[in-house]
DNA sequence: GTCTATATTAAGATAGAC
DNA sequence: GTCTATCTTAATATAGAC
């Protein structure tokens, strides 16, 4: 008789999957306090206890959704990463997802409290998405394309730090256009 | 007959400046949710109910706080408002209150939610300092110490969203410099 | 010194978490 | 069902305008 771990079936990827895009209309729509685990398994015509089958925790399940959005952001159609120049078009898409984006901005600060659950998936984030950025600009810097006058991991934290910045202006006032104001930025750095 | 209402009398314009002090320690010290207004109202020496003869609800008590801090951020000694090249210092004073920095960043994501009590408050201060920060760009553009290929209100913009943004990470990672980044961002608006 | 708005409190209703 | 935290109500004490 084999014991070993089998890992997920077909059936139960699939499942996850479908209890992610659920969980995250869910949380968009009523945020984190608002959601309850009730609902989002209700929606997804399962039994509660089936979601803690796949989630241990409502702040796992958070969790989860958060870091499926972000996979989706930092890759573009075809699999390859996204880099600088695709900012602005990643801006556009959160655009489209109010909810979600509130979402993200509300649990990035909540985390930051120590001891919070999610803190060491966002420092983790922050740290990559920093580092990758820092990558790409160190090269568009080689090629000519960028100024050379400046670190390449403070014009990262720039960039990152502006585009989050600016998302929240955005939330309180969506006459901002966040694409074009990004694009500035990434012009603010040419030689 | 004068039936007109009087004002504040000194010592409860006395015992609200020292509420608002006690209050911001604690919502820093254990955020929003975990701040009991017994506590609260323990530490002042006073009872729960007269918290409530000087702030309607824990969240206007909340704002009451922040909103002390944002003037205090928005003066400097002297009482002149603060401008441009005074961010760094803004940021270096933040940098001693990371309780409160935090706080400041959970409420301003949270409060993006339709409906929120703070929503309103957070809103016109946004539009407030950027339109305050657009005007201290133009006039350095003027003087010519700014690049002017930049429209004011984009560059006020990208400064804010910059300093909110770079906060965030500094709270996941305080080696992280704000002053020297935020130094670095107001270079890349110059000629 | 009188008068009334303001400051303070006691007691308890209400609502949500566990 | 129990407990805890927010908020209400109603009543007393005090500050300060006149």
């Amino acid at each position: 008789m084999d014991r070993r771990a089998r890992g997920s079936y077909a059936k139960g990827i699939e499942r996850r999957r479908e209890l992610l895009a659920v969980a995250a209309e869910v949380f968009a729509a009523e945020g984190f306090d608002g959601t309850t685990l009730k609902l989002v398994a209700e929606r997804a015509g399962i039994r509660e206890a089936t979601l803690f089958h796949y989630f241990s925790s409502k702040q796992d399940l958070l969790t989860a959704v958060l870091a499926d959005r972000d996979e989706q952001n930092t890759t573009r159609q075809g699999g390859t990463p996204a880099s600088l120049a695709d900012l602005p078009r990643v801006a556009e898409q959160n655009a489209q997802h109010p909810g979600l984006t509130a979402l993200f901005a509300v649990a990035s600060a909540t985390a930051t409290r120590p001891g919070h659950a999610a803190r060491d998936y966002f420092r983790d984030r922050y740290a990559w998405v920093v580092a990758a950025t820092a990558g790409d600009v160190a090269r568009a810097q080689e090629r000519g394309e960028l100024r050379t006058d400046i670190d390449p991991e403070d014009a990262a934290r720039i960039i990152i730090g502006a585009f989050d910045g600016i998302q929240l202006q955005w939330l309180y006032d969506p006459t901002v256009s966040m694409p074009a104001t990004l694009t500035t930025v990434l012009r603010l750095l040419e030689p």
